[in-house]
DNA sequence: GTGAAAGCGCTAACAA
DNA sequence: TTGTTAGCGCTTTCAC
């Protein structure tokens, strides 16, 4: 490894100095062909000697795939790609895009509006799409040209494999622990209405309390802590018998608590509070947060992953959210 | 503009369409050189009709520049790649590279290894570089074939521009807001050793209790959550008429706070505690956190612009950070 | 087993 | 103002 060359090597300096022709080069340095012992040992020497690093640009023109994937996320406004889940998605992709040459893009797709999936499909420098907060419209407008290299992180269809959390199971996990320690007047603080995969802890909640015979109390959220606060607020008044609350989130969650506490209701005493996805926070405030697991990286990471092999993948992959019992509920 | 066509239109299409030459398409879309209305006229139409979108990757690799901006963490594991900070960086700079044609990638840099950043001077496909987390060894092995197109996030040199928060005033404000009201024995938790821009609240710590004639008291740290913890418990044995923590991060802080709960010491009552960040969730807890703001998503984006624009950027570039208080001090 | 040649999609002299 | 020409760096038939 030579000290940094002004002007990068190429496949064409490396063939000339190992005195064979480009087309072994290539051969040899992308491990595709046949060569020689003797050849294959040149090249390598003279790879290492001037430092060469392949171009994945020119690589990906040749063979005609892309040099981009991009996580492409549903909402109402560009806002949303600011969001920390938004980030972790993209930083998770990152890592495993970096050593196959691939760089990350990141999309706002504005709801009702699947056009902009068409431009994606025809931009040849864009490899495959993750798709984020998806919706049934949107996978319905999937372009037949990006089938087989797109994903969802949440509901999926016969065209879109789908990687998520099972969020179905961890609500049951954490509403099971309120009943069983007692509680039975459950409000629950739900996601977005247009977020079809926020739907089945939603589903989850009515199951349990149907068969339980509890009633339904269900307050529209978005995620957010704001929301959590007012909802609480909205939940003391209408239920003034409340005796916990579920939020779709730890964000919603702590405005939650933040809530209750202003309002001098004491949390878990009087009423029992419990989250969604885990995050690291979870376990440092007080009371410590109840909640779910939500191996968001993890997901992420497979999603990526199966559009960068692109070989068909399971039409739904389903990560495991398991309760973590802490002091709130 | 058409429904996507099973192959993307490519610039011959759009020039065979508007009945041009392939140079004249390029000029029109690409907006450099000239065309006459008529010209420009046809070939808009074509594009639109196409639904043609150019292809980063050959323009790239016709121009002689990068289709990706690399992220790159400097720290002892590549587990760095996997926090909150980092994640968030690489989502603001992924948002702006994005209408650029460029993707994002995530690369870590083992302390003590300058090397790398050979690998990344030597690959075509690299536009430029943020630097996160960096230090001087590191600033120092800069190849010259990336001068110009990198720039740090943290401490810069003559070399390397830096972006950077004005943790040194953020830090001030908030000691002083802790003397203001009446605090004396002020411990810290600071970042860790090895990371240069870290040291500035710390020297801010100094300075500010040599000036006050007060004792220093410093507690090694790493910007987590468990150092935190750890850290409380030591300052505690070590000091016991202890009555402030400040933390390097909220992280950090909330890591105290926790430790401090446990040992029941209240807080703020017996002993202030400040963080440094202003993360969403240090308005929500419990005593609700005093601390300093962070802009990371506009530094970022700085950083990540400076680099796509490739002109030659200030020095150094502070971002304020100002005194958040609330509960915890 | 190896090399010559063609070409991926695009831009940028240079002539016309 | 426009078209012709020559590549950018790489892979990949297809002869040899």
């Amino acid at each position: 490894m030579t000290t940094a060359a002004h002007r990068p090597a190429t496949l064409e300096d490396v063939a000339r100095l190992a005195g064979v022709s480009r087309s072994t080069a290539s051969r040899v340095i992308a491990g595709t062909g046949f060569a020689s012992p003797y050849a294959r040992e040149r090249v390598t020497t003279a790879v290492e000697r001037l430092g060469y690093v392949p171009n994945p640009a020119a690589r990906a023109l040749v063979r005609g795939v892309g040099v981009r994937l991009v996580v492409a996320v549903a909402g109402a406004s560009a806002a949303v790609l600011d969001c920390p889940y938004v980030h972790q998605v993209v930083g998770s992709a990152a890592r495993v895009c970096t050593p196959a040459g691939v760089g990350v893009a990141l999309h706002w797709l504005p709801l009702g509006q699947p056009g902009e999936l068409d431009q994606l499909a025809r931009d040849r420098s864009v490899c495959g799409v993750v798709l984020v907060n998806t919706t049934n419209e949107l996978l319905d407008a999937i372009p037949r040209s990006l089938q087989g290299r797109v994903v969802s992180i949440g509901v999926g269809s016969s065209a879109v494999p789908s990687f998520d959390v099972d969020n179905a199971a961890g609500a049951g996990e954490v509403l099971r622990h309120l009943y069983a320690t007692g509680r039975r007047r459950i409000a629950m603080v739900t996601g977005p209405q247009w977020l079809p995969c926020s739907r089945r802890p939603v589903d989850a909640y009515r199951g349990l309390m149907r068969q339980a015979g509890l009633p339904e109390r269900i307050l529209p959220g978005d995620f957010s802590a704001a929301r959590g606060r007012s909802a609480a607020g909205e939940a003391l008044r209408r239920w003034p018998d409340v005796d916990a609350i579920y939020a779709i989130s730890d964000e919603t969650a702590f405005g939650v608590i933040a809530a209750l506490r202003d309002e001098g209701v004491r949390v878990p005493g009087d009423v029992a509070v419990a989250g969604f996805d885990d995050i690291p926070l979870a376990a440092m405030t007080a009371p410590a947060l109840t909640t779910a697991s939500h191996p968001v990286g993890r997901i992420a990471t497979a999603a990526a992953i199966a559009v960068l092999d692109g070989r068909p993948a399971a039409p739904v992959t389903l990560f495991p959210s398991a309760l973590v019992a802490r002091a709130s509920a």
